[in-house]
RNA sequence: GGUUCGGUAGCUCAGCUGGAUAGAGCGUCAUCCUUCUAAGAUGAGGGUCAUUGGUUCGAAUCCAAUCCGGAUCACCA
C-alpha cells in the first residue's frame, strides 16, 4: 500500500476513535508538504471542520497528537498551520522501504491479474508511408500496452491494415500508367515510399485531367471530378478487385508486398510490433450477418432503396447507414464485424482502439450499435482518442508536401544523437556496433519521449524548424542520469564494494529523503497512467525523479560519503533510481544506455 | 448550427477528484568542470491561469454565459 493511503487510513481511524465519526478514506486529502513548511505529508483539514464542529487549529492539534501517539512506526511529529496538518514521517520508514526494494529490478510492476486487454494501434494505409502522426499513434499504442502489462494485464497488441479501397486502386492505376515496370528493387526505393509516390502521381494526373475537362469540355468542377478518365479507371479497378479479377488481384498483391516490406523496416526501426495483424481485405465482409440479425431484431431498419440504417437520434446522435443500397458494407459495418471477430478469438473484456480524435464520433456510434445489438464485446470497447500532431502552419497535408515522414524523422534523430555524441567524445572506446546501438537508443529515446510527454488527448505542435531537444525535459536527460548512476555502480563493483542491507539511519539528509519520497510514488504513478491511459504521467514522473537525483548527485558525494553506512545508503538509492528510470523508459518504449 | 475537445510565462507543456506564495523545459542573463560523466547543477528574469459572473472559509481547478481555435455531424475509410 502506498504511503498516502496509509496516512488516509490512519486519519480515518483517528477521527473515528477521537470523535466517533466515520469519514470515508477517499474524502481525505493528503498532499506532499510544501517545502517551506516542516513535514513530509499534509492532511488538509478544512473539509471536515464543519462536520466535526472544531476549529481547524484545535482539530489539527488533536488529530496530530493522536496520529503521532498511535502510529509510532510512521510519524515522528506534526505541526498545524492554518488548516493544514503537516506530518513528519519517521526516517526508519524511508530506510525500511529502501531496504525492501533496492535490489528489485522490476520495482513498480504489478503481478498478473488474469485479465486480458486488446490494444489496437497503428492502422496504416497501404497507399502511403508512415508519417509523424502514425508515430504518435504507434508510440502511444505501444506504451499503453506496456503500462497495462505493468499493471498485471495480459495484453494482445493488434493492428488493422487498411489494404483495400479506392485509395489503394489509385496507386495501382498510376503505377500501371507511369511506372514502365519499375519496382522498388529496380529503383532502390523503400517499398512504401515507392507506392506512395504513385499515389501522389495519381492525384497530380487527376488534377490535370479535371482542369483539362473544365477547359476543353466546359465542364463544371464537380462534373469534371466525376468524369476524369483516371478516376473512372480507379473506380472500375475497385469493382474488378471486389469481383476477384485475377490480374487486378495479382497487381494488388504485388504492390502490397512492396508496401509491407517498407512498413516492416519502419516498425523494426522504431521497435514496434503486433501480436496479431488483421487485414481489411479479409474483414470487410464481416458484419454483414450482424446487419441481417440487427434487421430481424429491429435494431436497424431498411429504406425504400433497400439501404440499411440505424436511428441514433434518441441517443443524441444522427441516423447512420450500416449497409449501402447496393448491399456492400461500409466502414462501420466492418468494425462491428471485426469487434466480434476479435472477441471470439481472444475473449478479452476490454478492447482499446488507439485512433485519432477525428474519429470520436465514429467510435461513439460503433459502441452504441454494438450495445444495441447486444454483443458481449460492446461494453469493453474503448476509444483511446488522441490529438493530431500539427505543424506551426496547421495540419499536415500530403498534397501540399507538408507531411513529416516517419523514416526521415527517425533517421534525423539518430543522426543528431550521433553528432552530439561525437562532439562530447565520451565513448571513443565503443565498437562500431555499440555506437550504432547507442545512437539508436538516444535518437529514438528523444523522439518517443517528445511525443509521449504530453497529454495524449491534446493536439500537439511540432516545429520541424526547431529540432527536438536533447536537454532538459527530454529522453536523453533521463538516459544520461541512468548512465551516470551505472557508471558509479560499475566503479563500486570494480573496487569490490558490495551493497549490503543496512540498519536504520536516523539522520537522513533532505536530498537523500527527497529521492526516497519520489521513488515511493512510482507504483501509484504506474496505476494512474493505466487508469487514465496516459503515458505522459510516466514521462513526467521519471523526469522529476531524474532531476531530483541529479540535484542530489551534484550536492552530495556517493563514493566519498561521510560514512560507510551513508555510502551504502546512497548506492542503494542510486541503484533503485536506475531501476526505476529504466522501467519507466521501457514503459514509454524507450531504452536506457549503460554509458553515453 | 448541433455535438465535442482545448485556451496557463516569448515558445512547448505540467498542474484541473477545489487547498498554503501557479510549476517545468527551451530561449535570455549570471555563476560552477585539477573532486562519482557539464546531454549536468545553482540563481535571476518572465503570469490579468481567454473574459465576465456565480458557488464558498478558499477557484487555474467546479457551474453558467461570452470570445477565440481544433475536430466532427458522408451510401470515404
Amino acid at each position: 500500500m502506498s504511503l498516502t493511503n496509509e496516512i488516509k487510513q490512519a486519519t480515518t481511524a483517528a477521527i473515528s476513535s477521537l470523535y466517533t465519526v466515520n469519514i470515508p478514506e477517499n474524502s481525505i486529502l493528503v498532499n506532499a508538504t510544501k517545502p517551506e513548511f516542516e513535514g513530509d505529508y499534509t492532511v488538509v483539514l478544512f473539509a471536515f471542520v464543519k462536520q466535526l464542529k472544531k476549529s481547524p487549529d484545535a482539530l489539527g492539534q488533536e488529530l496530530g497528537g493522536y496520529l503521532v501517539a498511535n502510529n509510532p512506526t510512521l510519524f515522528t511529529g506534526f505541526n498545524v498551520i492554518k488548516g493544514f496538518l503537516n506530518l513528519s514521517i519517521i526516517d526508519s520508514f524511508w530506510t525500511d522501504f529502501l531496504q525492501s526494494q533496492y535490489t528489485n529490478t522490476t520495482y513498480g510492476i504489478a503481478p498478473k491479474n488474469g485479465e486480458k486487454v486488446m490494444v489496437e494501434y497503428s492502422s496504416p494505409n497501404t497507399n502511403k508511408p508512415l508519417h509523424l502522426g502514425h508515430l504518435r499513434n504507434n508510440f502511444l499504442g505501444w506504451s499503453i500496452a506496456e503500462i497495462l502489462k505493468a499493471n498485471g494485464y495480459d495484453v494482445v497488441k493488434t493492428c488493422i491494415v487498411n489494404d483495400r479501397g479506392i485509395h489503394i486502386c489509385k496507386s495501382m492505376i498510376a503505377w500501371q500508367l507511369f511506372a514502365n515496370g519499375a519496382t522498388p528493387e529496380s529503383t532502390g526505393m523503400k517499398g512504401d515510399h515507392f507506392v506512395g509516390d504513385y499515389y501522389v502521381m495519381f492525384n497530380d494526373e487527376y488534377k490535370r485531367q479535371v482542369e483539362e475537362l473544365i477547359v476543353t469540355k466546359r465542364m463544371t468542377k464537380e462534373g469534371a471530378e466525376k468524369k476524369a478518365p483516371i478516376i473512372l479507371a480507379a473506380q472500375q479497378m475497385l469493382l474488378d478487385w471486389e469481383s476477384g479479377n485475377e490480374e487486378v488481384i495479382a497487381l494488388w498483391e504485388r504492390m502490397n508486398t512492396w508496401v509491407y516490406a517498407g512498413f516492416d523496416t519502419t516498425y523494426k526501426a522504431i521497435g514496434s510490433n503486433f501480436d496479431r495483424t488483421y487485414y481489411e481485405s479479409q474483414t470487410y465482409l464481416l458484419g454483414k450477418d450482424l446487419v441481417e440479425k440487427g434487421l430481424e431484431k429491429g435494431v436497424f431498419y431498411q429504406k425504400e432503396d433497400s439501404s440499411v440504417w440505424i436511428d441514433l437520434t434518441a441517443d443524441g446522435l444522427d441516423e447512420k447507414i450500416v449497409r449501402r443500397k447496393d448491399g456492400t458494407s461500409v466502414y462501420i459495418t466492418q468494425d462491428i464485424g471485426l469487434a466480434v471477430d476479435k472477441y471470439e478469438e481472444y475473449h478479452s473484456n476490454k478492447s482499446i482502439y488507439v485512433v485519432g480524435d477525428e474519429q470520436n464520433y465514429h467510435f461513439k456510434v460503433l459502441k452504441l450499435i454494438c450495445q444495441k445489438l447486444g454483443l458481449p464485446s460492446a461494453d469493453g470497447i474503448f476509444h483511446l482518442s488522441y490529438g493530431m500532431v500539427e505543424l506551426p502552419t496547421g495540419k499536415m497535408k500530403s498534397r501540399e508536401g507538408t507531411v513529416v515522414d516517419a523514416d526521415d524523422l527517425v533517421a534525423e534523430m539518430i543522426d543528431i544523437s550521433k553528432k552530439k555524441t561525437e562532439e562530447l567524445g565520451k565513448v571513443k572506446d565503443f565498437t562500431p556496433e555499440e555506437l550504432t546501438n547507442l545512437y539508436n537508443t538516444i535518437g529514438l529515446g528523444a523522439l518517443k519521449f517528445y511525443l509521449l510527454r504530453v497529454d495524449p488527448k491534446k493536439k500537439m505542435i511540432f516545429n520541424p524548424e526547431e529540432s527536438i531537444e536533447f536537454q532538459g525535459f527530454t529522453g536523453p536527460f533521463i538516459q544520461f542520469i541512468h548512465a551516470r548512476i551505472k557508471s558509479i555502480l560499475r566503479k563500486m563493483v570494480a573496487e569490490g564494494y558490495a551493497i549490503e542491507p543496512i540498519a536504520i539511519i536516523n539522520d537522513l539528509l533532505p536530498q537523500e529523503k527527497a529521492i526516497i519520497v519520489e521513488l515511493e510514488l512510482f507504483p501509484t504513478v504506474i496505476q494512474d497512467a493505466a487508469q487514465e491511459y496516459d503515458p505522459s504521467k510516466i514521462a513526467i514522473y521519471i523526469y522529476n525523479l531524474a532531476k531530483t537525483f541529479s540535484s542530489f548527485y551534484s550536492e552530495l558525494s556517493i563514493a566519498n560519503a561521510e560514512s560507510d553506512e551513508k555510502k551504502t545508503l546512497r548506492l542503494q538509492l542510486a541503484q533503485l533510481t536506475a531501476h526505476t528510470l529504466k522501467t519507466g523508459m521501457q514503459l514509454l518504449g524507450a531504452g536506457v544506455p549503460e554509458r553515453m
